[in-house]
DNA sequence: CCTGCCGCCTGCGCGC
DNA sequence: TGCGCGCAGGCGGCAG
């Protein structure tokens, strides 16, 4: 579950149901899942097995459950990752690929995910930010973010303005989804040259990548199917408040023009051809 | 350093 | 019905 609104919507469901109990045992299905883990599954095991989650975080689009040891298990989603804490007599998923048990009676916590892109990892001394995670850069919800340093940063790029907006080392949190969302809302193409940017429109764009993932945390995030949920199995709604995303051929919200759909790096990006006109020379 | 490309996976919907 | 193809909310590693 991608993006950073759908990943917050996880961290909450865990801080909620999570954080607070002690693992009894886990159990790893598909080794893939921990590859991040270089000891191995059963080395993973061993080290999770006993300890008390204290918390729940999130940097970008990971996630990582600070434990009593000082340690963290960290967590990705992928592209089809869930977190799910379900009741132990409900039958496993057809992907689940790690089951963590507690010592008290609730839910156990499964790691769900169909295409394997996610996964878990134990990192030691990781529960303040984990190592492995120090080049993800601070995202737009963290009170760490600094929108003026960013802004200099972008300017400082060579490359086309989503590329940018998807370096998780310049910013984080910001996926196929939202930054086209975003570059809508800015009236900025996907293909403008980061150092054509002014100040001014570099700082629109963050600050309405930072709305439009706010606004679609408030709606529970966007689940276009089944394989985005929350910890409980729910999606959210935001999906119908997005301009560009998945609408080629259907008419702006602001403009009416019919939004187009180009091929861009092995994917997709939407925009409405009037509000974000394609720059003469752009970068792709 | 920086930028861009590739591979990693499974499943679904489409056209033939 | 079956098959091949394109497509899907992402990332790390590596080449140039």
């Amino acid at each position: 579950m991608p993006e950073l609104p759908e990943v917050e919507v996880v961290r909450r469901g865990l801080e909620r149901w999570v954080a607070g109990r002690t693992v009894a045992a886990v159990s790893v299905a598909h080794p893939r899942s921990v590859r991040r883990h270089v000891l191995g599954a059963v080395d993973f095991s061993a080290r999770l097995a006993g300890r008390r989650v204290v918390g729940a975080r999130r940097r970008g689009k990971y996630l990582w459950l600070p434990l009593d040891s000082d340690d963290a298990v960290i967590a990705h989603l992928g592209m089809s990752g869930q977190l799910l804490v379900r009741p132990a007599l409900e039958p496993d998923e057809t992907h689940l690929r790690v089951r963590v048990t507690f010592t008290d009676a609730g839910g156990e916590l499964r790691f769900v995910d169909q295409r394997t892109f996610g996964g878990l990892a134990y990192e030691s001394g990781g529960a303040l930010l984990p190592r492995s995670l120090a080049h993800i850069a601070p995202d737009p919800l963290d009170p760490a973010y600094d929108a003026p340093t960013v802004v200099m940063a972008l300017r400082r790029r060579r490359t086309g303005l989503k590329r940018a907006l998807l370096d998780q080392t310049l910013v984080s949190g910001i996926g196929n989804i939202y930054a086209d969302e975003a570059l809508w809302r800015a009236g900025l193409h996907y293909a403008r040259a980061t150092d054509t940017l002014t100040r001014a429109e570099a700082l629109r764009l963050l600050s309405q990548a930072r709305a439009v993932m706010t606004e679609a945390l408030a709606a529970g995030g966007t689940s276009f199917d089944a394989l985005y949920v929350d910890v409980n199995g729910r999606g959210g709604y935001f999906d119908r408040s997005l301009a560009v995303y998945g609408r080629a051929g259907r008419p702006c919200r602001r403009c009416g023009a019919p939004i187009r759909r180009d091929p861009f790096m092995n994917r997709s990006s939407f925009t409405c051809p009037r509000c974000q006109p394609r720059p003469r020379r752009g970068r792709w």
